[in-house]
DNA sequence: TTTATTTATTGATATATTTCTATATTATTA
DNA sequence: TAATAATATAGAAATATATCAATAAATAAA
């Protein structure tokens, strides 16, 4: 008795709509980063190294991946002495991660 | 009083996972992929030809990112006489579109 | 069998993305 | 101020992706 698609369909997107999609989804598609929300998600905002460290990535890389969600309003950043933590800033990154757990639906 | 998110942490996502996560994610982040999602939703299975009347792109191109969604399991296809009918096949397609059209969680 | 229709594929080119190495910036501590 | 720690940025090389033009393949109709 599970509901298998909640429709949605209503007013076709704008072309303009979904490149702005396409750009969230794009900078999503990428295994590490995807790694980055899951970890900012179980622990909450994170200096980082920590993050490099979790993640196993060289710094200027794990800065790099960090700066495009950032960028893109995914995450936020504050700088903390010599530090700067980043926090998932946009809901929609844990939901389209969660989208992806479920197997389907 | 509405759910900010839905808590799904558990197990971290193997490395595996997340890049066969990044690949599908990769796939749906074009602007002109995810108009023929919208379309196959709104409209069900559907000939090529009529998919690019609607998209407005070039045979060779519609062809092209049909392939790549059917690949990856998001598409399916069928031929019919000289036609190929197309039609979503992983409902993850939709529940993606659907995340990223409501404005949040 | 020839022709027309629909879809797929190939090769080339253009553009974008990822990663690396090295260096720069910002803040802290000696 | 000099040295250290944390982070960011720039330039180059490697890889991936998108698009186009042309052609091939599959089916149907004449």
């Amino acid at each position: 008795m599970t509901r298998k698609t909640i429709s949605r369909a209503g007013k076709p997107l704008s072309i303009d709509l979904l490149e702005r999609m396409a750009d969230i989804l794009k900078i999503l598609a990428h295994a590490h980063r995807l790694k980055i929300v899951e970890f900012l998600e179980a622990r909450g905002a994170s200096p980082v190294h920590k993050i490099m460290e979790e993640i196993g990535l060289p710094q200027a890389v794990t800065s790099q991946h960090l700066n495009q969600m950032r960028r893109i309003g995914l995450l936020s950043a504050e700088r903390r002495g010599q530090e700067v933590w980043y926090a998932i800033a946009d809901p929609r990154a844990l939901t389209i991660l969660d989208c992806i757990r479920r197997k389907e639906s």
